[in-house]
DNA sequence: AAAAACATCCCCTTTAATAGGGATAGAGGG
DNA sequence: CCCTCTATCCCTATTAAAGGGGATGTTTTT
């Protein structure tokens, strides 16, 4: 892959942040074409039949169209699918992704990202699966972030303290957590809970 | 407040959002300078005297410096201390501002912010203390994060539960929060703890 | 100098969670 | 049809936490 001039997607919500990124990539000098998309199948619209090296793209994009993602990866082998990184995200989402950028990272860090993929080939990487927690268990857990006691989610569901105890029994033996404060934090990175939900 | 160029600092440690903020509010088309600023402190030392119309700064800048956030306001009461929120932050910190605008926000809400501040005179509010809680709370916090239990967390940091246990109930009373799943999104909010870190 | 906050330690009682051990019934896939 | 997973329920013993009550000495602030 030894061409100048380098086309780069970005899918990216926020006009303050494609604005900016925009302005840095272009400042690398590297000669690059951006293209500013709203959404994954753009790809294969607006940009149906152009080689694009680097997508840049917000992970929250791809939250629930994991496999129009795949889809899409597979279609465009020779694009670097790049995670832009401005909070935490799940990290089986963000295993989705070639590359990794940070919000924060330098205008120099992201150069290299750019020299790099005019003399380098990248494969795409396929995420692992989690173990999968059952939508009961799921019920559970959201409710035990809540803090709410064994007794007061068997109220809630209608069941038994002791089926609560076995859900419970069963999400720490999936997750290997046992504590609350480690499952709370399962629970955020995984988007089973919002987390602005709990802010009072 | 009737001039036409107006003096705006950003405090933002990502080169990406400083670089977008700054090309969206010079396309505002509003005459406007803009300074960007590394510290809190700044505000004393490189714009000592410069009167900032605007200052847009990241909620995490002002974090443990409530103080010297409350005196600067003070000490420049005619400024509008806007944060510029793109994850979730505690909602006590964000009290701290006049106002908030988001990372999402669209370059026309932002230049509202601008037009707005040409025709009208903004009182800084002062927020409201947070109960902070002491070093060693926040140690035995952390560590309750973990996951430890209370005889743990006394090994760990060579004091007798009994005192742990004090502890705790003085973090409870202080943030009204009962439960260990709140209180670990309490000390994400407020960046007591990271996140990332808790992620394998 | 007095008051407030902090860090340390201790006691008691009640309530909840943990860690084992189970059982049963239904749904779904191979 | 068998096997696995899920959801439901139960028991016992041990451990931990919650919620009260204090006390003492040291900083820090007013």
């Amino acid at each position: 892959m030894s061409k100048s001039l380098i086309n780069i997607a970005i899918l990216e919500p926020s006009q303050i942040i494609t604005e900016g990124l925009s302005n840095i990539l272009l400042k690398t000098g590297t000669y690059s074409k951006i293209f500013k998309i709203d959404s994954l199948n753009e790809f294969n619209t607006k940009l149906f039949g152009s080689q694009i090296d680097i997508a840049i793209i917000n992970p929250n994009q791809i939250q629930n169209k994991l496999k129009e993602f795949s889809l899409l990866k597979k279609s465009l082998p020779n694009t670097l699918w790049t995670g832009l990184v401005y909070t935490f995200f799940d990290q089986t989402l963000l295993a989705q992704f070639d590359k990794i950028i940070n919000i924060t990272d330098s205008p120099e860090s992201i150069g290299e990202l750019i020299h790099k993929i005019k003399n380098a080939d990248y494969h795409s990487v396929t995420g692992n699966e989690i173990e999968q927690l059952s939508e009961r268990e799921i019920e559970v857990l959201k409710l035990l972030i809540k803090g709410l006691s064994n007794k007061e989610i068997g109220d809630k569901l209608n069941i038994s303290i002791h089926t609560v105890i076995s859900h419970r029994k069963n999400i720490s033996q999936k997750t290997g957590i046992k504590s609350q404060a480690g499952l709370t934090i399962y629970a955020i990175s995984n988007k089973i809970v919002q987390i602005e939900d709990y802010l009072t």
